[in-house]
DNA sequence: ATCCTATCCTGTAGGC
DNA sequence: TGCCTACAGGATAGGA
């Protein structure tokens, strides 16, 4: 979406704006159109999940698509009638770009540009997957110690940010590793293999402007491309890509997580020899 | 400190 | 057709 709003919203000067007066993950302040008015976008940055539209005159407007969040861009006239659009930006070469987010758990929050790492949404974010892709061992001493299961391991936006459900499922089967390992038991050589599908998995996405299983649009309002690429997330019961055995579902932290039983063994499919430690007892 | 659950909200799909 | 439940891309407050 950054590198979208990127291409079609940078340099443009904000006319007007106008609110839905509906609360999103918290309420969108009134102050909102009065404090953009006459405002240029000069660039658009993005941490973890979090899109930054930088406006000059030291502003920035922070906000998060939440689940059903969406930004449109109309280069003219936009639609008579659409549902659930909360903010509306109208640009002075007569573009609009509109917020639309049906189930309102997304963020629109306007702050000082000096001031932004210093905001609570972004302070406790981990090192962003994308520009500062985790290597192996950044991972494996991450997990150090961690219970809890390396799928919801991965969706923690403390330790790494940017990964969501989706590429979660897909990073891990990629990785040929089973989603309920606790993160902490994990050897290196699988959070090698972790690292690598971090990057290829969302490298490939970015490329194809997303994932679109259901509801998410491009700024154009076009489906993402890597929803047909997608390995197993929302394809239980499907065969595996890779070797034709179901996917399975389960659920992990009321969150759905797609795997291969085959391709993503219980336990670590090198090894099996005993170590020679075995013997000393 | 860490982990886990429930909750916010609306729409849709599937079972009966 | 209508009614019901389950589930959907996320973050976070609060309890264990």
């Amino acid at each position: 979406m950054r590198r979208m709003l990127e291409a079609t919203v940078r340099g443009r000067t904000i006319r007007a704006v106008t609110l839905s007066g509906l609360r999103l993950r918290e309420p969108v302040a009134p102050s909102l159109p009065r404090r953009l008015r006459g405002r240029t976008i000069a660039g658009l940055g993005r941490t973890g999940k979090y899109l930054l539209v930088d406006l000059d005159g030291g502003l920035t407007l922070l906000s998060h698509l939440g689940m059903s969040g969406r930004w449109l861009f109309f280069p003219a006239a936009p639609p008579d009638a659409l549902e659930h659009v909360h903010a509306r930006l109208a640009f002075t070469d007569g573009a609009q770009l509109w917020f639309q987010d049906t189930r309102r758990f997304g963020l629109l929050r306007l702050v000082r540009t000096a001031a932004l790492a210093r905001d609570p949404a972004l302070a406790a974010l981990g090192p962003d997957a994308v520009a500062e892709p985790p290597t192996g061992a950044t991972l494996h001493g991450l997990a150090r110690g961690a219970t809890p299961a390396v799928k919801s391991f991965l969706l923690d936006q403390r330790r790494i940010a940017g990964l969501g459900n989706i590429y979660a499922s897909e990073i891990l089967h990629r990785a040929g590793v089973d989603p309920r390992r606790r993160a902490g038991s994990l050897g290196a050589d699988e959070w090698e293999r972790v690292a690598g599908a971090v990057r290829a998995v969302l490298g490939e996405a970015i490329g194809l402007m997303g994932t679109t299983f259901s509801m998410y649009r491009t700024v154009w309002g076009e489906p993402g491309g890597f929803g047909e690429r997608l390995r197993v997330y929302d394809r239980a019961g499907a065969p595996c890509r890779a070797c034709g055995t179901p996917v399975r579902r389960i659920v992990q932290g009321q969150r759905s997580t797609f795997y291969c039983p085959a391709c993503q063994p219980r336990s670590r499919p090198r090894g099996r020899a005993r170590s020679a430690g075995t013997g000393t007892s």
